[in-house]
DNA sequence: GCGCCTCTCGCACACCGTGCGAGAGGTTTT
DNA sequence: AAAACCTCTCGCACGGTGTGCGAGAGGCGC
């Protein structure tokens, strides 16, 4: 046996004996921690102390912390969905995917500052792979390019959601009226008369900017389709 | 004065009066201290011992340790290149922005967690938007579209890299032999025999995975610009 | 009753970010 | 010359963190 990569993944989990604390249970309390507290706010014993148990019990089941985020941040990808591409087809299959994927994302933010730590080797993350393939596979695309695909697009995703996701944590919960926002950028950009003009006439223009973010989310993402099934046809 | 978003580009700095230590010396060795010991080696205590100073002494030019990766984060943009679109045509400046922009992050592994924490308002960032519009503008595109492409752009790029960080930090470092590889998979991937056959497969096929992740990464980057060259038709 | 195996958890260690306040050293004002 | 002041350094301490260790509780088979 050789040399691993270290994950919850790669190893035999304890036999579960269904005693009275489970993993299961561990994992739904540590989605909740993180959700309501964020990525700073998760901490063994705060976790043990919604479980009503000591601190150190978790480990038991994991371990260490980087497991038990690897088994949150893998309960995340099994809230996104992929329509049966046959259907609707696989254009609108895998946008209604992107779609999700951003969804699922956008409420749990914390997994922003988890995709560039750990590797997405859970099962739903992989289930996800497996079917997105499909729908690729369905699409037309042969050998490699089904992969390649599948990463320009999944690739996408992470890149839009994950700026938002700090855009948002950095403002700290609060929305800003638009008045803050143009003073911010007036002083941050002084030196971008170019861009600080732009920006400044957008938010004139557009006061909703969570349908900016998502006009432009589909804006990229028609781009990135449409450039994926001129591929097709080459 | 309205509520602003916490930063160090929204704060005035203290006035330098170019003593023993300045702000661009820390920044310096802060660089230095996440390349050799990534994100989490960076402590203020060994950011101190590296300046020869007291750990708290660096909160006399730093307000706090997240603004100390704020402007780490605004070097790391520095060191992105976007050539003058005017002379190689706009789509082969953009994409060697794009490999340059690829380049830095992999160069520095620790933007990886930081993207989803931190909002890039840099002056570097800025700049860089700012020339980036102005090919977009170059390439043809108006009004909101100039916006778009750009953050699409960006993001495929984001998207891409992250999870390569992610997938090297994972492995601590050493370099994984093929057979180690399709063990792991094997592993994990054993309820998806489609996904596990083609990953073996493809092992079998390419055994310099930093070209084939080039590969990808280039695929879904022209994949990129041709939608955007459509777009910009329609 | 005895041993064993599964599970809990208090304690301790080394580390973290950072508030505070004492002071050093230089410059400016009186 | 002396006093006041301003910039900068940093030791100490506080309340946290992840987690190794070892003592023990509870149930189950002999």
């Amino acid at each position: 046996m050789s040399k691993q990569i270290s994950s919850v993944w790669t190893r035999e989990p304890r036999p579960a004996r269904t005693p009275g604390r489970s993993r299961e249970e561990i994992v739904r309390a540590t989605l909740d921690l993180l959700d309501t507290e964020g990525l700073d706010g998760l901490s063994m014993r705060k976790l043990g102390a919604r479980l009503g148990s000591g601190a150190t019990t978790i480990y038991w089941y994991v371990e260490n912390k980087d497991e038990l985020l690897e088994l949150a941040y893998n309960e995340v990808w099994g809230e996104i969905v992929l329509p049966d591409p046959e259907e609707p087809g696989w254009r609108e299959a895998v946008s209604a995917f992107a779609h999700s994927m951003r969804a699922a994302m956008l409420r749990h933010p914390w997994v922003g500052s988890l995709i560039g730590r750990l590797p997405a080797l859970g099962p739903n993350a992989l289930s996800l792979a497996d079917r997105l393939r499909k729908a690729f596979t369905l699409a037309g695309f042969k050998g490699l390019d089904i992969d390649y695909a599948n990463a320009a697009l999944t690739a996408y995703v992470f890149g839009m959601v994950i700026p938002e996701i700090a855009w948002e944590a950095s403002m700290g919960g609060e929305e800003l009226d638009q008045e803050s926002m143009n003073e911010t950028f007036q002083k941050v950009a002084k030196d971008f008369p170019d861009l600080l003009e732009r920006v400044v006439e957008v938010n004139a223009k557009i006061s909703d900017t969570d349908a900016l973010r998502e006009t432009s989310f589909a804006f990229g993402l028609a781009t990135m389709l449409d450039g994926l099934e001129a591929r097709l046809r080459a």
